[in-house]
RNA sequence: CGGGGUGUGGCGCAGUUGGCUAGCGCGCCACGUUCGGGACGUGGAGGCCGGAGGUUCGAGUCCUCUCACCCCGACCA
């Protein structure tokens, strides 16, 4: 290879490897791949096209889950009358310090500089307005009015959303000022029934992320320390990425009554008695696509989950001259059809201006599960060449029943993803019997850590002070297992789950 | 908020101790040849060098101030 044409490729392939700059090779794909942009303010993303596909997608199959489940959607404001916000104190606390905050309502013409606009200081709002970093606030004071008696129990609402956080440090999806996401906020009767439903929809989010996401979760709930402001328990999906560090890919709240004592919710139950509600309030936000990146992301780009990819299969010809790209296309066209009738996100890409070497690449790195070459040689013989993303294998295979064989294939690469990121996990989490080993493994291995823990947060906020590692969650289903703190030497039957997270 | 970067056509960069008309690669437009793993030729278009002020005969280059963004850390979904 000429010198020259060795750095064409360097420059052209220039997705940073995993093992060189993790950060870098994750910013590389998501701007490389065509998902989202930096924007011109600072902290905020510009969501493209084809990211926006990947979220509609998320959102169409998370949307109709959770309609099976009773759900119903509804829009709330996005100021929240600060007021409001301070009335359930853990959540005010929790809060105050990322939010934005509206002043004024008016701008006018800056006497001072032409062409200019200035607050006006005239137009200062009464009550300053926040912007919902979260809708419980608002919600809840809503709810006061819908709920009178027991028979208006549950109350089940999601919202479709964008929220602002103004957080220090940001990074495209996984933590923007402004995202978008989707919050449930549910009333119920009894304490058992909204702890029910928690847990519900954290499975629900577990479900939607192993069959749809490829991502195997770890279900949990957090500890005291890691817990939404406000809430009496967090449930949360912990998704290891290839870095090894865990990233929380959903959440779920038991709210006890906190919401209710602090807005005034109260029914009338079956006994003519004033009780206060019972509350939910769960999420996902556009931070899956991240984890979708992080997790099965490789040097080449993106490898998105068929069952969500904006386009499942590619089609390109491949033709040695214009009649010929005319007749290859024909059939290619025919081709989508007949994939598109049985479901199949199809895109025919016959671009005379692209070779298909530059095809064949740029659909890699945009994580195209499925692609498929027809040239002269498949037109002779009635073939196609079929390669998919997760492995980079292709092989030649018949026209004849193309589109059973690309369903199959669509599941193979699905269970195929969802098993790397299993085996990726499982071979990363190590149970540990002491401090020592433990920092060991965080430095040498990372991954999860398995320990026992006393179940006291000046224990894990020590972990945390130290290692930089935090309990991830304490898994659902986990059997109690005696044994003694690995930081305090106390007995303890819990094992946590500790991570360096994202 | 601290530490480190970077700002020069759409993208990636070069531009020396100040000096002529600011370059290169990719991309873009036109035409032609190409097309089974990021093709090539010929001809084009595209820049108040992040901003303001200063030094100078002369500033992309030197000085002062400023703005923006990115990366690393502290806060967090």
């Amino acid at each position: 290879m000429s010198e020259r044409s060795a750095n064409k490729e360097f420059e052209i392939k220039s997705v940073t490897p995993r093992a060189k700059d993790y950060a870098q090779w994750y910013n590389d794909l998501v701007l490389k791949s065509g998902l989202a942009d930096y924007s011109a303010v600072r902290g905020c993303m510009v969501i493209k096209p084809y990211g926006y596909a990947l979220w509609e997608n998320i959102q169409r199959q998370l949307d109709q889950m959770f309609k099976e489940t009773g759900h119903q959607n509804a829009y709330f404001p996005l100021f929240v009358p600060k007021s409001f916000l301070e009335k359930e104190e853990g959540h005010a606390e929790g809060f105050a310090k990322e939010c934005a905050v509206v002043t004024h309502y008016r701008l006018k013409n800056d006497p001072q500089h032409k062409g200019k606009l200035m607050v006006d200081p005239e137009a200062k709002l009464e009550e300053e307005l926040v912007v919902r970093p979260t809708s419980e606030a608002v919600i809840w004071n809503t709810f006061k009015s819908w709920i009178r008696s027991y028979r208006d129990l549950p109350l089940l609402i999601n919202q479709w959303a964008n929220i602002v956080r103004w957080e220090m440090r940001t990074r495209l999806f996984l933590r923007t000022t402004e995202f978008l996401w989707q919050e449930g906020h549910t009333a119920h009767a009894t304490r058992e029934e909204a702890i029910e439903e928690a847990r519900r929809m954290l499975h629900v989010y577990a479900d939607f992320a192993e069959h749809w996401l490829a991502l195997p979760v770890l279900k949990g709930v957090k500890t005291a320390a890691e817990r939404f402001a406000g809430a009496e328990d967090t449930y949360c999906i912990e998704v290891l990425v290839q870095d090894g560090k865990a990233i929380q890919a959903g959440t779920s709240h038991f709210l006890g009554q906190n919401f209710a004592k602090a807005f005034d919710v109260t029914f009338t139950n079956r006994n003519n008695q004033q009780e206060y509600v019972w509350a939910t309030s769960w999420g996902v936000s556009t931070r899956l696509i991240g984890t979708i990146i992080m997790a099965h992301g490789d040097d080449h780009g993106l490898i998105l989950p068929p069952r969500v990819a904006p386009i499942q299969l590619v089609i390109i010809p491949i033709a040695r001259s214009s009649q010929q790209l005319e007749q290859i296309s024909q059939v290619a066209h025919r081709l989508k059809s007949e994939l598109t009738a049985h479901q199949i996100r199809v895109r025919v890409d016959d671009d005379p201006q692209q070779k298909p070497g530059w095809k064949f690449t740029e659909y890699e790195l945009r994580g195209v599960p499925l692609r498929i070459a027809i040239g002269p040689r498949d037109l002779e013989q009635n073939t196609v060449e079929l390669a998919r993303r997760d492995t980079l294998t292709k092989e030649i295979v018949p026209m004849e029943g193309l589109s059973t064989r690309i369903q199959t294939l669509l599941d193979d690469i699905h269970h195929n993803m969802y098993r790397r990121v299993l085996q990726f996990r499982e071979a990363h989490t190590t149970y540990v019997q002491s401090y020592d080993e433990f920092k060991k493994v965080l430095t040498e291995k990372g991954g999860f850590i398995v320990a026992h823990w006393d179940g006291t947060t000046e224990t894990e906020l020590a972990i945390k002070e130290e290692t930089k590692a935090t309990i991830r969650c304490i898994p659902l289903d986990q059997q109690p297992v005696p044994g003694k703190c690995i930081y305090s030497g106390k007995p303890s039957h819990l094992q946590a789950w500790f991570a360096i997270a994202y």
